[in-house]
DNA sequence: GGCCGGTTTTGCGCTATCGCAAACACCAGG
DNA sequence: CCTGGTGTTTGCGATAGCGCAAAACCGGCC
């Protein structure tokens, strides 16, 4: 099994407050994967035998309905975990985790969360924090989509997007992974064709640049001030 | 100051894995307080000093836009946690809290959260879990947001309530607070006026039977299937 | 270098739902 | 018993955004 440097991932939030001594420890329990492009790590409802912690690439975590539509639940960034099922107590995944660029995770079995927990009690406090912040931006993410409309929506999605995992340009922030219209649409509660139309009259006023799985936020602060903009003041 | 009673609160999931006498610890720490109908128990943006604990009553949870439009982010139901703010690492609470009903709490100062955690690290475990159950919830909500009309999604909302605050009745399922439409609007983004047309339409097909801040379901089941119909197969 | 499949763009009608406004009902208080 | 006020009902446009369908595009692969 390939060691795992503790070097690399000893700042992450999950292991603040976690000795060097301890991180070793940690880490021996985990292994590491390669998944490519568009591979599956978990799949809703599967039984939940591992959480992760993403090292390198990215990974979308989607919901499915009965009816076959999708939702995202969010794009994890490297130094994120995912697939917390049984930390929260949940026997299955609620999600679907997918590898949206070739990506490195490390994996710890499920069995190992309780002893680690009870050995090193920092890791529940810091995963409280983690899924607690979680459950803000939640809460964020229904409060927008009450109360504003998809533009206002579409540019805060790809404000947050850009936050995290953005690119700087010479001239503006690309978001570092493929991302469709699609994507796009399930982060925000909207179709495709709807954040079609938007994309291309921002692109038209400059705000964007923007091709197949590609966007590139040329003016971010015009694109702020269009997802402050309240409903009514539009454009002429 | 008076002293809880331990055997009224023990069994809550938040006390899971917790001794008897550890459960006097944490009380001790712990003062109880009464709110009356409608009264303001913490604001949105104050400072959090403390975190509670729903023994009577019911309060709602509400997050307001910088414009004025609120959601209903809960309702927290007798037994249930809510404040938590510190617990997941933010210094001001993200909502505003309200006793719907005449309320009794027991109330931690945040300073005692550390503290516990560390001597009984159960709570920890147990508090991530109620917030990774509440994070699975949002999804849900996000879910439905994204993909189902307003009116499946006013009845899951009401059959959640109905689970969650139901009182039975010789025939029927009563919402055990005063609710009005426009908390309902808030709970599942639309207005006042479609709550107000869809309960309407129901209460004509006997489905329920409301009024001024109050609704009884009168068939669940009816609106179990209303909830889980797609969104064509309409009514004649 | 041409072909294939997924992605994006765009037109056009449709409708669920909003938004405003006015009329009502009901409860609480005096 | 009357009255004020909050919550509810309902009518009637207005419209943002959906849904379908078709065409254009783009990139990688053979």
């Amino acid at each position: 099994m390939a060691k795992v440097d503790t070097s690399l991932v000893a700042h992450l939030p999950l292991f603040a407050g976690v000795t060097p001594e301890a991180m070793d420890e940690i880490l021996r329990e985990a292994r590491s994967a390669r998944y490519p492009k568009n591979s599956a790590i978990f799949e809703q409802g599967a039984d939940a035998q591992s959480f992760f912690l993403l090292l390198h690439g990215h990974v979308r975590a989607a919901k499915t309905t009965p009816t076959g539509e999708q939702i995202v639940v969010r794009y994890v960034a490297p130094g994120e975990t995912f697939g917390l099922a049984m930390a929260i107590g949940a026997a299955r995944y609620p999600a679907t985790a997918m590898a949206v660029d070739d990506s490195v995770v490390l994996i710890w079995p499920n069995s190992a969360w309780p002893r680690l927990v009870e050995r090193f009690p920092a890791l529940a406090a810091n995963t409280l924090q983690t899924v607690g912040t979680r459950l803000q931006e939640s809460h964020t993410r229904i409060l927008e989509m009450s109360t504003q409309q998809v533009e206002q929506r579409i540019a805060h999605a790809l404000l947050r997007l850009a936050k995290q995992s953005g690119k700087k340009l010479d001239h503006g922030i690309e978001i570092d992974f493929p991302i469709s219209r699609q994507d796009i649409a399930q982060m925000t509660g909207t179709t495709l064709h709807t954040v079609s139309r938007i994309l291309s009259a921002w692109e038209s006023q400059g705000l964007v640049e923007s091709g197949r799985q590609r966007i590139i936020l040329r003016d971010p602060h015009g694109i702020v001030v269009l997802a402050e903009r309240s409903p009514d003041s539009g454009a002429a």
